[in-house]
DNA sequence: ACATAGTGTTGCATTAATGCTGACATCGGG
DNA sequence: CCCGATGTCAGCATTAATGCAACACTATGT
């Protein structure tokens, strides 16, 4: 069974609309022996005669109007689905899929929620950050992600740097002057984090995610590295110092370069990127401690 | 709005279903490149990214998604189509528009109500006898025209000939032998009808149909020309002689050329003209009279 | 670490589709 | 009887669509 040409199907549609080949021809902008080249082809391939040449014109048969009555069904759902699904991208609303790191998920969240509550028609989805995507985007439409070299692919741009302090509690840091304080590592945090100042404290805990290493530290379990943008607003938690907050790494607000031209994207792209912006001092820890409690 | 090629639906369905451009680009028969381009022709059209393009692969999106179902839909009802409508003229179903004159009437209705008992699918559709057919088939698909020479533009065969003969009443040929019986025109019969054996006969009467001509006949309006195949039939009426039957104009089954590759129509005609083979005699006036009774 | 097979995309040659010009036959209206 | 319609066909130039081979990239198995 040879493939049916569905153009032909709308061809046969003006055809029959406009009762004559050359109007028909006019209204499609083509030329009238398009139309009966195209009018032949589709009986071959349907093998029926949907028309008859009378001298003066063509004349419907009974199976053309049977198929004219199909083929408007038929073109009324593609035009419905050019209304629904045209432009779509343009209009701020739909689904988005995005990637916020825990340490970064203070500043990123707020910006995010006000965009949402800005327009009812978007659906912000976010993806596990148990999951890292920096083995591409994956799931994600959008993402923040904490790195020097972001994926060459992807587009996007540097929304700011993420400083790293040490952190504890009051009676931690009150241990650590007597020197027993044990050291509580991030594991992602790839670079040894001024480890010689805290040398006399052995690693006593791993942790793969900022969250976790968060609730260590507040819970007491040592003294250990953590985004100021986190342990600078948390009431439970105290700066070591010296040293002073360490730039680690930059933060990269990044798209699937696909979705460059999709609205919703560059409307979320740019509110987040704008919040990090003003956030910046947060990030590098250089506002005053206790700015804000988190919740 | 520029057009939308509908044949671009059928392929996204095709890459949709495949998940690969290579695997849709087998199915349909078509170099992958092309289906890459079809998709961009067509996202641009819509003005909607469907796919997004990640290392690996294609992955659908969310108005992909959407799209995708609608299509389904779509083809659902393409292939419906194709079902119904492609081959139906193969099929020995469906309408087929007739004009029968009254004149051929008693040889070709028979036929054509065993046709219609053999096939319950076919529906017969007689036109109105008093618009004649020689303007073009018009109406009818399929035409029984008295003529010598057929429309050119027709198909068909010529299926017998119609001879006439002078009938009336036992009463009007007793009343002939008196010269005193008038004469019933038949004025579609242009030929001067031996008219001059009946010179005696006063012009009394114009029939413009045949079936008129026979009613007037029948109740005694005078003698009259009308087919041996109607007169010789009729119990009532009685064949004047001399002269002989005359052989007044070929019987001709003529129908579209564009119907010509119609089952439905080929049968019909077939059985018609086997009909009229059969009926030859009756139809030349060369059949015993009163073969048979009309009804 | 390397090869292999898979992905989609791009430049260029080739093919298929279309546009166009006449011409024909037919029909309907001045 | 011409004139402007109708559709169709043939031939040919032009344009649009497609096929092909090469490329860049990724994933996977050895």
């Amino acid at each position: 069974m040879p493939d049916l040409h569905w153009d032909d199907l709308r061809m046969f549609q003006a055809l029959a609309r406009a009762g004559t080949v050359r109007r028909a021809a006019r209204q499609l902008h083509v030329h009238a022996s398009t139309v009966t080249r195209r009018l032949d082809q589709f009986e071959r391939q349907l093998d029926v005669k949907l028309f008859r040449r009378d001298p003066g014109g063509l004349t419907i048969t009974d199976a053309g109007r049977d198929t004219l009555a199909r083929v408007e069904v038929i073109a009324g759902q593609i035009a419905e689905l050019r209304r629904s699904v045209a432009g779509s991208d343009q209009r701020l609303a739909g689904r988005i899929t995005v990637y916020v790191p825990n340490s970064v998920a203070p500043v990123a969240l707020p910006a995010i929620t006000s965009l949402s509550h800005a327009h009812p028609g978007m659906r912000i989805e976010f993806v596990s950050p148990s999951t890292p995507p920096n083995v591409g985007i994956g799931e994600a439409d959008c993402a923040l992600v904490i790195t020097d070299d972001p994926p060459q692919h992807l587009i996007g741009r540097r929304v700011g740097e993420l400083a790293f302090a040490v952190y504890g509690t009051r009676d931690i840091v009150e241990e650590h002057q007597n020197g027993t304080a044990g050291w509580v590592d991030l594991t992602p945090l790839r670079i040894d984090f001024q480890r010689n100042a805290f040398a006399a404290a052995p690693t006593r805990t791993r942790c793969i995610d900022v969250s976790i290493q968060h609730a260590a530290l507040r819970n007491g379990m040592g003294l250990g590295p953590l985004p100021c943008a986190l342990g600078d607003r948390d009431p439970a938690l105290v700066r070591v110092e010296p040293p002073r907050p360490v730039v680690a790494r930059e933060i990269w607000l990044l798209a699937h370069p696909d979705l460059r031209s999709t609205a919703r994207i560059r409307e979320l792209m740019r509110v987040v990127g704008d919040a990090f912006e003003a956030a910046e001092d947060l990030l590098l820890g250089q506002a005053g401690t206790g700015a804000g409690a988190l919740p």
